[in-house]
DNA sequence: CCGCGCGATATCTCTGACGTATCGTGCGCC
DNA sequence: GGCGCACGATACGTCAGAGATATCGCGCGG
């Protein structure tokens, strides 16, 4: 024999809970010679005595007994590491970093979060807000697996990437409940006009201004002078305080404040949709798992993300299988 | 393939490395359509694709990352296992429990003991002060490996211990220091025959108590109103006390006090020796090594030691090959 | 003293691991 | 852009060695 396998572990454990060559062979299938033949062909390479072999029965001597230990441990880990593979391909195990504009975390995130983390325990997520430029450019970069924002990825290397609408927002004025409009079901676009309106900065979510600033005459645009905030809590705070109306997508009304109250915007303006992006190269199983979830939380995107999921060989076999 | 074996998990390891096979398959010693099959074995076995063939180079998959993680681990643990082996029939690893007696702890415990725990420092060492014939059941009983004591094993399964004397005392009295005897440097047996006495009670050590009534005339025996003492130090204690003269092996001496005086006793008298005790059938390796190291200690049993551990096959076989 | 149970040994068989030869393919290079 | 090349997969023959059958050696009990 030249090296120590598996099946040597497995024979002198075999042995060592029968005490009996012929009953240990026969509980592995085989026969009781070539039991004998391995377990002394083991004994050789090992270097030591492992069985006492007495009239009473076959026991393990001391050497026997630590390396029982070790034989043990070891075939646990082969198994394991079987165990684990499976995880792994299914997405159970592994890391999934996600970067996010603060607006998704209203909504879809906290849905598609919780039911991910529900059905993938295992899975550590590496969750950060930021920007929607930003995320794509992590991406890019190998930093995150799966970004969350409004605009559409631009530039050197996004064709290497994938992206699909997966939320849907329209437009909602926010004011304090002080404030004229407070009770009224909807505003129009005119009236927002003459208000001073509370707004994301242009550099932050470039798609949204530019649909915001379509919205408006140019020659006399409430946007030039307007409040900005980086954050959206930040702008349903700022309308509380009075200093304006407020403008953001629908799932603002997630924001709980006594002191404030929504309208929705007529005509209904719909937003920039919210964005989900990865790299096309991607085959981390991980990611295939949470885009299954986005899927299955997401009924509206269904269809166009099984068409995306459908390119993944794997995955596609996976969910066939399944 | 019918199951993973511990080559299958080389194999994958050894690919990981290079990532390459033909190279991989070199470092193997085999040549590269072996590997080949084996790796789809594997994968086969494992139910997932463990690695990616990519033009530029073999990748581990998530799951191939997650298998190799635990065959490193499994590997290591059958290395380990073999070690563990060899370690435990060196008896550098295991347990030994030591029962003494009291008096053995001033000499020559201190030596053997200490060696032993810097030669085998990863034996547990389970001691504990015994008397002599509770030592002997203790033994019988299957609750000590070795127990050191002055009495001879005795009674049912007596026979099943060997016993080897490893340690000779000789009688010293032990003296105030206010005593008139102090500063003398022998005391004969005829002067102690006329002092009071502290010395070891009958039931504790018989073998000594019955070589001291020996050594005075029976009718006017001075231990007949003695003091008695379970305990060296009690013994020197109470002769510090002025109580009595005590009476004790010469390794007594070692009781560090500056309120006491150590006489020799004249005519020299021959205490039973300390003997070790330990079962015939034991062949534990710990016992060896441990009998092994008593021999290096105390040179004066070595040819004893050496005929009685030849009757060890394997412990006679390990140090002619050493 | 013989029979029996058990592990070791001898010998044969056949699986399957490995080697050699070759193929398919995708990339790079002129 | 076609050819060559590097690399992994496949085909097939070979042989080591794992396992089966038969038998031996030995210790124990009747």
């Amino acid at each position: 024999m030249r090296r120590v396998e598996a099946r040597h572990l497995r024979y002198a454990l075999a042995l060592a809970e029968h005490q009996h060559f012929g009953r240990a062979a026969a509980s592995l299938g085989i026969a009781q010679p070539p039991l004998s033949t391995q377990i002394a062909a083991l004994e050789r390479e090992v270097g030591e005595r492992l069985f006492d072999r007495t009239p009473r029965g076959v026991f393990p001597t001391a050497a026997g007994a630590a390396f029982l230990a070790g034989a043990r441990r070891a075939l646990d880990e082969m198994a394991g590491a079987v165990v684990d593979a499976g995880r792994a391909a299914r997405g159970e195990t592994g890391r999934l970093r996600l970067g996010f504009i603060g607006s998704a975390l209203l909504a879809p995130l906290p849905a598609v979060l919780g039911r991910f983390r529900r059905t993938h325990p295992d899975v550590r997520l590496a969750v950060q807000e930021m920007e929607s430029p930003a995320g794509t450019a992590a991406l890019l970069a190998g930093e995150l697996d799966v970004a969350v924002g409004r605009a559409t990825p631009r530039g050197v290397g996004a064709e290497s990437l994938v992206t699909v609408p997966f939320w849907t927002n329209h437009l909602v004025a926010v004011v304090s409940t002080a404030h004229p409009h407070a009770g009224r079901s909807t505003i129009g676009v005119d009236q927002l006009a003459r208000e001073d309106l509370v707004i994301t900065p242009p550099d932050k979510e470039p798609a949204v201004s530019a649909m915001l600033r379509a919205l408006f005459a140019p020659e006399r645009c409430p946007l030039d002078g307007a409040t900005v905030a980086r954050d959206v809590h930040t702008i349903v705070g700022l309308a509380a305080c009075g200093v304006g109306v407020g403008l953001g997508p629908d799932s603002m009304r997630r924001v709980a404040r006594n002191d404030v109250w929504f309208c929705d915007v007529t005509p209904r303006v719909r937003l920039p949709d919210l964005l989900l992006s990865f790299r096309a190269a991607d085959r981390s199983p991980v990611l295939a798992a949470f885009l299954d979830t986005v899927r299955r939380t997401c009924p509206d995107v269904e269809s166009r993300l099984d068409r995306l999921l459908a390119a993944h060989p794997d995955t596609a076999a996976r969910r066939a299988a399944g």
